[in-house]
DNA sequence: CACAAACTTGTACCGAGTTCAATTTTGATC
DNA sequence: GATCAAAATTGAACTCGGTACAAGTTTGTG
């Protein structure tokens, strides 16, 4: 009775990833603002009401991860070696889930490279990633939660400032060179940071690509702390 | 002309802070959800055109920074010292910065926990705080843009480490403390972590208080950054 | 006083998201 | 295969945040 038997899942997951594709397929092609979750529902040919009976928000049409991706994670983390430094297991489930889907990648950062409003929804859309990687950290470190978060919290800056500075026609190698070095220089510390002459890994962060967009207003570069880093 | 001569700039100054006044008011009372637009610009005598004009947004209502805020920042920049490690006055301004405030700090930590879906708004609403500490670094580190943006994105990932897993019973004195462990403990490297047993600054962070919601499926706690991170 | 710029206002409008009762589809049971 | 309940879909009406704009009002200046 409560059982999902197959065709009813078969049929939900595939009116899911139509309204996902008809979401990309639109605001591909006009830019998100541009489009509305009413044509989006009529392309995927439901109501609007079943469009929200998937989805939280016109956001989540894009950014809600794909229901295999959990298993996935599950996958990269039972991989790594039990004696593997805390760091260095993360640092690796974290790029390799980042890395996997090269498509995706790309159009998370054009669309919130295009509309600064995406990068709050996206962080939304990306919770039970957090979700995961806090698990995993906290299996390891089980007697201290607050370390835990602030591991988590300081892998996940490495990822934010690695994803502001990539930048897409360099490759997506070069995604990963970013990715590795920050967390190096996270995990070796920051007490004695250069006044004046970088370090020579940060240096080389520096040297791999055009940041510039990294000096202007955005609005999301450093993450998203400091809701409470706030006036004072 | 285009000049704000004293009674125009006063007027909009005060029209700013009836819209706050009313805001706050008319939010602590019945709650973020349970007000509308529309009341706030009553209870501040404007319309809502008015009050559109002045924030952008309901959230901004709440969250943007007081016209002075600015200001205090640059005094607490300028009291450092030009010799001092730049992670060590990156510590001390923003742990001024946000706890000289500690009504606004309590306002906005009860805010964001009771309604999930103010930390984002709250994050854009702290960009020119974020902005002004980025140029703060930039300055102490003019020849790497990307390590800046890595400094700024992890201290970031400190402040918003402690303000989850600080608990307001405990008092604004446990809050610094943790804020001073964060710093420490990413300032120190990450690298070494503790496979079972934390370090004994890490633990003393976690002695220091209850956690528990840390653990919770709470959805912003490991930062803005996984925009990016997100599924594979 | 006269004039222009800045500020305010009301109205009309758009689109996201909710609610709900009615209807259809699906799966299980007899 | 007929029946019945749970699940899924739907349309309609509604709320509210946010925008656009034209018309009116206030303020500073010459």
């Amino acid at each position: 009775m409560t059982q999902a038997s197959g065709l009813r899942a078969a049929k939900k997951l595939e009116t899911w990833r139509a309204l996902r594709a008809a979401a990309i397929e639109l605001v591909n092609a006009r830019g998100f603002a541009a489009v509305s979750v009413e044509e989006i529902a009529a392309a995927a040919r439901v109501s609007k009401s079943t469009l929200f009976n998937y989805f939280d928000s016109k956001e989540s049409l894009l950014l809600d991860p794909d229901p295999e991706d959990p298993a996935r994670w599950r996958a990269l983390a039972a991989a790594r070696p039990a004696d593997e430094p805390t760091w260095d297991g993360l640092r690796e489930i974290v790029t390799a889930a980042i890395c996997h889907d090269e498509s995706k990648l790309l159009m998370r950062k054009s669309l919130i490279d295009q509309c600064q409003v995406m990068l709050e929804p996206a962080m939304a859309a990306s919770e039970p990633f957090r979700g995961f990687i806090r698990e995993w950290v906290g299996g390891r470190i089980p007697a201290d939660p607050l370390l835990v978060a602030l591991v988590v919290n300081a892998a996940l800056a490495v990822v934010h400032t690695a994803y502001r500075g990539w930048h897409p026609e360099d490759g997506v190698p070069h995604f990963r060179t970013l990715l590795r070095r920050g967390f190096d220089t996270v995990g070796q510390g920051l007490l004695n940071l250069p006044a004046g002459s970088p370090d020579p890994a940060a240096a080389a962060l520096n040297r791999a690509g055009p940041v510039a967009n990294l000096a202007g207003p955005v609005s999301s570069l450093a993450g998203p702390v400091s809701s409470l880093a706030g006036p004072s």
